[in-house]
DNA sequence: GCGATGTTACTCGGATACTAACTGTCCGAGTAAGCCAGG
DNA sequence: CCTGGCTTACTCGGACAGTTAGTATCCGAGTAACATCGC
């Protein structure tokens, strides 16, 4: 259900966070420190940007931002953003489809109410939404600081501001 | 995440269960009472036999039958059955990855533990299958039943102990 | 009457299309900052 | 000094290719019940 494009985004929030309130790290900056494919990249910042979680500014000194607290958005905003509010199960109304009808008129009561079925999914994904929906960025980030050490952290930072810098700075390449 | 498979698999097995215990329809009169396409849902049937949900008896009057009662089976291992346990997030451990370090050589620290992105989507899993696994299939069909007439159920019963009695009896065309 | 044979209708498993989704790449258009030459 | 154009490095959006997963179909092999034929 969820893959690399959430795998992606969730990671560059993350280090959306490490680089800094002031840092405003462009994609290509974003892409090479995780690694990731830079056009691939950018199609799921725009995604989230869409979502309102994160925000760009354009042209030389460009770069993202968090459009919203971190500590205001959760993982579940995150998945939907990217994968445009995905269901856990797409329900046919096969109920509805039976040899004991003609498959133009079936019976009234065949489509009443939600299917029984679709329901138990639809259950099951209100359970899968609410514990995406109980975490936020903030938590993760704050659950992996407690776990590194903070001259790790701050090589993090280090590296965003000294990229970031040079490129504003016109001495890239 | 499900999709027709399961959705077969499910409204198969409430079918079966109105068949009723002696009855042991066959996938080509299960599949046509949903209108459901009958290769498709054999191969359904073989994986949810492989699960040891259901068994087959071969030959002339084959057909199926639960082989774990009704009220035992959730959804979960239907699910599981015919998806082949699917994960909810595939991990590609991309934290190991970054700018800061080679790639053949990351830090003991990067790896260590489970990736905290990881874990609240496997938290999230565990919500889903925790509330896919609450609900039986007998669940299911009780709360089917007080919503439709006994006359209605009767009907579903008639028409596989008709269909199953006349295929026996060799008076299938 | 009784056993051997053939027919029928199943299940099972593998091989094969067709389609949709995901991942990833490429290119053109627009934008803001710095640089630099000409007035 | 300062204004206008050039260069650079971004974002944005659409179009496109390659790969994988899901849906569906088809065919051959094995099996059990029934019907039929020959003894």
């Amino acid at each position: 259900m969820y893959g690399a494009r959430e795998e992606y985004a969730l990671h560059t929030l993350l280090n959306l966070y490490w680089a800094g309130e002031d840092a405003a790290p462009s994609a290509r900056e974003l892409a090479d420190f995780q690694k990731l494919p830079v056009a691939y990249l950018r199609k799921v910042m725009s995604s989230m940007e869409q979502a309102g979680l994160v925000v760009a500014t354009e042209g030389r000194r460009g770069g993202w931002r968090f459009a919203t607290a971190p500590e205001r958005i959760t993982v579940l905003m995150v998945a939907d953003a990217v994968a445009g509010r995905q269901r856990l199960f797409e329900c046919q109304e096969i109920r509805a489809r039976c040899a004991l009808w003609p498959d133009d008129a079936p019976p009234a009561g065949a489509q009443r109410g939600t299917c029984a079925i679709h329901a138990v999914m639809l259950e099951a994904e209100a359970a899968l939404r609410g514990s995406l929906g109980a975490r936020t960025i903030a938590d993760i980030a704050l659950e992996v600081s407690a776990k590194t050490s903070s001259v790790t952290r701050e090589g993090y930072r280090a590296w965003f501001t000294q990229r970031v810098g040079t490129r504003a700075r016109g001495e890239g390449q």
